[in-house]
DNA sequence: TCCTTGTACTATTTGTTATAGTACAATTAA
DNA sequence: TTAATTGTACTATAACAAATAGTACAAGGA
């Protein structure tokens, strides 16, 4: 399933899991109804505990993102538009902070646009 | 010396010190040459253990932040540009990424400036 | 029947963070 | 001189979260 894990990271791994899977769906790469990896399948293809992926996937049931079915496996939700939705907001809101930050500094909105490119 | 620490949050004492330092540095509300508080002191005053702020102080140093002078202090190293330089930079980058994000999941250069009011 | 699925536990290990405590040498102030 | 303060340097311990290890169960599918 594509999943990109940093061990060094000081992100802990289930929620690297939650957050790559996330972004899947933002990009469409995972679709509503799909069915993923099992919790089993995953910690083997990336070398981790299955308690791991199972908490992974108990954040993302929580969240609405998929539904685990006993005995069949775990789906994309039918409807992630919420899901998606939410994903945007949140960066939008921490690329603002990030801003403001750089306006305490000092540094002007033209400067900042200017820095980024934009 | 006005530190603001988030005991709940999952960035450490020691780190949050150092953020929050630097910060002041950038804004300009410590100086060139200025003392701060003392180990012990700001310890103290934050309701943490000393070896906590020992720790952050040996990271500013290492940065070139700060200067410690054993017996005498702490102080704010002469030259600290490029310490705010690499702030400044950092934070940029920091948006940069996250603006790559966005464009991934399929928003444009001129919505992501619409929702950013900028 | 056998394999796979999610689920649900407990116990243990590991690594980082933070605290506790002590000690030393050097400077400063009384 | 004396007492207090400074950064420095240790060791030991506590606390916590993350991750692993292992086992077991019930239900669906081939």
């Amino acid at each position: 399933m594509n999943i990109n894990i940093d061990y060094q990271s000081r992100v802990p791994i289930y929620e690297q899991v939650v957050l790559e899977i996330e972004k899947m769906v933002a990009l469409g790469v995972l679709n509503p109804g799909e069915q993923i990896s099992s919790i089993r399948d995953l910690a083997c293809e990336l070398g981790i505990n299955p308690n791991t992926v199972k908490k992974a996937y108990d954040i993302l049931e929580n969240k609405n993102i998929i539904v685990s079915k006993s005995t069949k496996g775990s789906f994309i939700a039918d409807d992630v538009t919420g899901a998606k939705e939410a994903k945007v907001e949140s960066i939008i809101k921490e690329i603002k902070t990030k801003i403001e930050e750089l306006e305490n500094i000092g540094m002007s909105k033209e400067e900042i646009k200017k820095r980024l490119k934009i």
